[in-house]
DNA sequence: AATTTGCGCAACTGAATAGTTGCATATATA
DNA sequence: TATATATGCAACTATTCAGTTGCGCAAATT
């Protein structure tokens, strides 16, 4: 329990789908529980993990806790693809002009 | 050496690296390591696991393996975000909202 | 007041991971 | 042909990880 960022959260499959959960809605731990297969209890350790990396945010009210998905931490990972989306971008233009070409041949 | 999706290949800050040098272009397996400070071992075994997952692709010339970066496999990792990206998009434009409302109290 | 419910923490287990070292193979170079 | 270079593969190790079970505590319910 010593690495603690966003794509360290994200490599999960669990993880990844307590999140897609959280964003539609809060949720407590038992509320999300009840989506898996896995116990409450590793549930929470999920849920520790992504709060700790700040991918969640925790409201308390009573003895439930009601756990919020967090847009701007995970807007880390898209701030980090930038640099990779210039170039499927322009691999779709080269793509697109190839297609274009064979049109005109064909016309 | 199960898991092979691309969200557990950029788990780690090593290969997230290596991505962002085989973005700008196509390195050797030796070539890379120069920029890292772990063996070339290492490395490879970094390169095998991006390899399998399909974020790289190797063209071999003689003795020399030169590995590409493939921008459509990552772009899957672009494709689960977009159910996020709405969401900072969302407080943003309610920034930008209360923002226009305090203008208008002034003006 | 006694019991149930919601939750987190600690200890433990088996599997996966990142790294090292040593070795084998094929292509260049002297 | 002998040597150097580029690379992958196998075995081993220490660490991390996901999951389970058991426990304790505080808030709700009876």
């Amino acid at each position: 329990m010593i690495r603690r960022d966003v794509f360290q959260a994200i490599a999960d499959p669990t993880r990844r789908a307590i999140l897609a959960l959280l964003a539609l809605h809060a949720m407590t731990p038992n509320a999300l529980a009840e989506h898996f297969d896995s116990s409450r209890q590793a549930i929470s350790k999920h849920i520790k993990i992504l709060t700790e990396c700040q991918l969640l945010n925790q409201k308390q009210t009573g003895r439930e806790i009601h756990y919020h998905f967090n847009p701007q931490k995970m807007k880390e990972v898209d701030v980090w693809m930038e640099q990779f989306r210039v170039l499927w971008e322009k691999r779709f233009n080269k793509l697109d002009e190839i297609l274009k070409n064979q049109q005109n041949k064909q016309s």
